[in-house]
RNA sequence: GGCGGCAUAGCCAAGUGGAAAGGCAACGGUCUGCAAAACCGUUAUCCCCCGGUUCGAAUCCGGGUGCCGCCUCCA
């Protein structure tokens, strides 16, 4: 599989530095809000990074963050007169819950800082003992110039860094470029007990103390949202490199934002969705296919209308899979080939669903003898992608199907009044009647 | 100002040297008690622009233009 790595900016072939383990680690969200359509396509993408290396028969231990303890998960706490700890367990237990219900596959963890405070303090100490971090009122920072390879992953260079044109550079940093690894806690503020006073881990220690923690030294693959290269991963890589004295990472995987009206969605922007609400909307395979239908390092721009076009999509492939139910058959092995051809380049998602349509046009004019050879093949193209289609609910299956035949009977006897009022109501309870020739068939909607 | 990404039909999007995939939408037709589905046909003489390389380029090279992201918390 060839894999675009941001440090090199090429794609590379991807071999694990263990035999057929993989080491992954994402960055998972702050939590200060509801996770939006944004978050979502980062998970997305770390979902079928995750299923794709099992495809390949890699073991894969995916570490995937929360940062529960920042300035804004505070600022957030104290706008809502609550504990931290409440608003960040609020947060996880709806990015878990939504998660769930798109299918994401779970990590081997979720850590949160606030959990590993001992290894943060460990690091930054570390970090200290080589000079490459100084204490100053409290608050202690990472001296960026020391850090010769600073910039290697975001393509910067420190002297085109416009560090402070932007924002008020805190007064005790001897060079504006330097970043917080331990922040005084003012006395109202959540705080753990350090060498260095009461405070509260920086904002990017923690990936690397966690990283290090579960991963080891040097981990195959650290994702994250484009957003997160600068400052966020070039930091880290300047913590833990400085620490182990190790590459930190050999592949960095960075999908592109999410845009709303030609802006990325986020926070600050106040212009983001959360994705609960789309799930009251859309089913999650839906949001699952539009996402899949771009490239994951191409911006998407998010609007309704794109939502409902994957909608349609996504009806024409279910409507297939109701039709061909049943059928059986051998996978195509050419077919999957196909599938592999595309995902091998960099997780070519687009090409993988264009497939599946491709497939769903040629069962749809197959004979009874292929039908279910399409139809599987299909199904396990689908799977791996992580579209979840399996819920039928069968229990149901016989009450409908006496239902139906009596419905056909009514037709038959020429009574479509009565007909058509049976199929209304049972649209509106979710049950979806076809008519053709040979009879009716159903599904779930 | 620096760094990076992108530019293909009404919309979304593959293709990266040899006759422009696919999805959605639209229109016409077939089938159908109706609805839905399905089927057939139509919808880019052309891939942001200008040069160049080549027998041949959307695909490679050079130069532009536009949009987005990052340089500040952000997936």
């Amino acid at each position: 599989m060839k894999l675009y790595n941001t440090l090199s900016r090429e794609k590379e072939d991807f071999k694990p530095l263990k035999g057929k383990e993989v080491s992954v680690y994402y960055c998972g969200m702050t939590l200060q809000e509801s996770p939006h359509i944004g978050h979502i396509r980062a998970a997305l993408t770390s979902d079928i990074l995750h299923r794709y290396l099992k495809y390949l028969g890699y073991e894969v231990n995916l570490i995937v963050n929360f940062t529960d303890i920042d300035d804004k998960v505070i600022v957030k706490a104290e706008e809502e007169g609550k504990d931290y700890r409440e608003i960040a367990a609020y947060f996880e237990n709806e990015y878990r819950d939504v998660i769930g219900r798109l299918n994401i596959l779970e990590p081997a963890f979720y850590p949160r800082a606030t959990q590993h405070i001992e290894e943060i303090i460990k690091l930054v100490q570390k970090l200290e003992k080589k000079k490459f971090a100084y204490q100053k009122d409290g608050d202690v920072f990472f001296s960026v110039r020391k850090f010769k390879d600073y910039g290697k992953l975001s393509g910067k260079k420190v002297k085109d860094l416009r560090s402070g044109s932007r924002i008020k550079v805190n007064k005790n940093k001897e060079d504006p470029l330097d970043f917080v690894l331990w922040k005084k806690a003012k006395p109202s503020e959540p705080a753990w007990f350090s060498p260095w006073g009461k405070g509260r881990p920086g904002w990017h220690i923690e990936c690397s103390a966690m990283a290090n923690y579960y991963l080891g030294d040097t981990i195959d693959i650290h994702g994250g949202g484009s957003d997160l290269i600068f400052p966020h991963h070039e930091n880290e890589i300047a913590q833990s490199e400085t620490a182990t004295g190790k590459p930190f990472a050999k592949f960095w995987v960075h999908n592109e934002m999410l845009n709303i009206k030609g802006e990325k969605m986020s926070k600050s922007l106040l212009n983001f969705v959360p994705i609960r609400d789309l799930l009251g909307e859309f089913d999650p395979n839906v949001v699952r296919l539009y996402i899949l239908q771009a490239h994951y390092r191409n911006p998407i721009d998010y609007n309704t209308e794109m939502l409902k076009q994957a909608a349609s999509g996504w009806e024409k492939i279910v409507n297939f899979l109701n039709i061909s139910k049943g059928a059986g058959g051998k996978l195509f092995s050419n077919l999957i080939e196909d599938f592999e051809g595309k995902m091998n380049e960099d997780l070519g998602t687009p090409g993988a669903v264009a497939l599946a349509f491709d497939i769903v046009n040629e069962g749809l004019k197959a004979d009874k003898k292929e039908i279910g050879s399409f139809r599987e093949t299909l199904s396990f193209i689908l799977g791996n992608l992580g579209f979840d289609f399996g819920k039928e609910k069968q229990e149901l299956s016989p009450a409908i199907e006496e239902i139906v035949r009596l419905r056909n009977d009514l037709r038959d006897e020429g009574d479509y009044g009565t007909a058509d009022r049976i199929r209304a109501v049972l649209e509106k309870s979710g049950i979806f009647i076809q008519d053709n020739s040979q009879g009716s068939i159903w599904r779930l909607k």
